[in-house]
DNA sequence: ATTATATACGACAATAGTTATCGGATATAA
DNA sequence: TTATATCCGATAACTATTGTCGTATATAAT
């Protein structure tokens, strides 16, 4: 319960990786992959995924990789999440409204305020303060 | 990713149902599941974990349940999440010490800094909050 | 005493979400 | 042309969550 997933942990460890380099260098998905023992291919996806939302720079071909993109104190937490995850909550009922509940549920209203307090504080932290 | 259990989620609902009631009458679990649609095996469970908890006092025999029993303005969040679910963290690494990352993981402490900003959130916050 | 109704609880099954693997495609530097 | 990299869909394995079943025990009411 309320734990991160593993591609997000991926994606952080990867970006501070970045971050501790030249902007103009590249890393390879091999090389972070091995230096932190991460599965490649997962790591692969989850690199492939960063890129397609402007995270990241793919370059292709031999010695290639990728090099920053974003500035990371510009992604929020919450934004960071979605991005890689989608939608954020800790329930499902606040996106998905076919909860066998929803009519007869007494602690929509709480769970909200809780979740906003989660929201507000994720919101409050960028992805550089992660990376750095 | 960052959700709340069904279990929580259930354990809430059954207090804030009991909550509603004079403090001396009982709420039996059948009682509470068809009102809220819940599977009746899976509350009881749930109740018998919170009774053993001390959270509630159980009543045998027929017109028997459960009735409050702590003080629920006393339990803070992360404390009702520990004892539901056990324990609390962003990431298993702060408690299982077996992670394949531990020696090269480049953001086991900034994770933790988010996580002590999570832990905090949710201790400021008692189980009343989330039943009245 | 007997019966009906409630909690207690271990073992197990089903489901869903997460994590990982496989196969083959495309791009490009050397 | 070759080697090395990203790209990406399909699918398999794993794990945690969620739900089911069977049986035992307690007790109020008849």
């Amino acid at each position: 319960m309320l734990k991160l997933t593993r591609k997000v942990e991926y994606a952080l460890i990867a970006l501070r990786y970045m971050q501790g380099k030249s902007p103009e260098l590249v890393s390879s998905t091999k090389e972070i992959a091995t230096k932190y023992n991460i599965p490649l291919e997962i790591l692969a996806k989850t690199l492939q995924h960063l890129a397609k939302e402007n995270i990241i720079e793919p370059i292709n071909g031999p010695r290639g990789g990728y090099r920053l993109k974003a500035h990371l104190d510009d992604i929020n937490l919450v934004e960071f999440f979605e991005r890689v995850e989608g939608p954020l909550g800790l329930s499902d009922c606040f996106y998905d409204l076919n909860c066998m509940q929803i009519d007869h549920c007494n602690i929509r209203t709480p769970i909200q305020r809780i979740n906003a307090n989660m929201i507000n504080m994720f919101r409050g932290m960028t992805v550089q303060d992660v990376t750095s």
